[in-house]
DNA sequence: TTTGTTGCAAAACGTTTGCAGCCTC
DNA sequence: GAGGCTGCAAACGTTTTGCAACAAA
């Protein structure tokens, strides 16, 4: 599941997409990136708003703005789980998000597979070209089974 | 994709799972549901709020209590396509529901497959019982395409 | 020099909460 | 009668906005 290329070709294509699109270079928007590909979970805006405050300074609008070009560019994927708030998380070029979310607990689990992937790959829609997909599965682990049958 | 059982049969159904979960019988709670099932296509609570102004008498907290229960009930199915609010639709007994989404114009399609329906269902997690899933492909449309390129 | 980008703070938005009173069971 | 459910309005938390100042190209 981790094939996480080194930062700097991170960077570069950050950079790319930035000339390509002519968005500037700005020092906020490097920073930025710099932390996300810090973390190896999920994130929020806040978090990365909170985190930078002690090494740059940055706004919240800064940071809102910034991870909506980082997905544009696609070196981060948003996800929303629930209705409390937008995750994201880095991604450079995978394509695939599965999530196994339990209803009881909330909690969020990832896996792959080889056979969902390759069903999902080979359909071809005329007129649209796919970028990348999300699958959820929605469900209930045996803990959170046991205790709806009380 | 129309294959709506008579409303007789969903309003049993939302009987049934009061019950069962020793929830009350409450005209509101069935007002909703028939509300609900009046829409063809997406929805979000105010506007179920809004179109009971004229017929009834309910809360925006019940409105948003109800859609919860009947989201509990799998009669309806909430979508986040966007961070903007919580959309729904009915769904009965539907398990898979399957969207394209342009990253241009934000326009969702729903679209069905069978090859990757199977693929899904086949898979079999221990200590996970799969209840339903979304799967969300996400690309552009033709004519975002050509706007991009410009 | 032009204008895209920034920080800041206020505003917007959907949703949740607390509470007193109501009505199922 | 007990307590789940309701309406109401205020509160909440995330995200968006407007604007003046700044700095990349």
């Amino acid at each position: 599941m981790k094939e996480e290329p080194p930062y700097e070709t991170v960077r570069q294509a950050f950079s790319d997409f930035l000339a390509e699109k002519k968005y500037r270079n700005t020092p906020e928007r490097y920073a930025i990136l710099e932390k996300v590909y810090s973390y190896d979970g999920f994130f929020d805006a806040e978090m990365i708003f909170e985190s930078l405050q002690n090494e740059y300074r940055v706004s919240r609008a800064t940071v809102y703005n910034t991870l909506e070009i980082l997905s544009e560019a696609r070196l981060i994927v948003s996800h929303l789980f629930d209705n409390t708030k937008v995750r994201y998380e880095k991604c450079f070029t995978k394509k695939s998000h599965h999530f196994l979310i339990c209803s009881g607990c909330g909690k969020i689990k990832e896996f792959s597979d080889k056979q969902i992937s390759a069903a999902i790959q080979v359909k071809n829609f005329k007129g649209f070209e796919i970028s990348h997909y999300t699958l959820t599965l929605y469900g209930w682990c045996n803990k959170c089974k046991r205790m709806m049958k009380k």
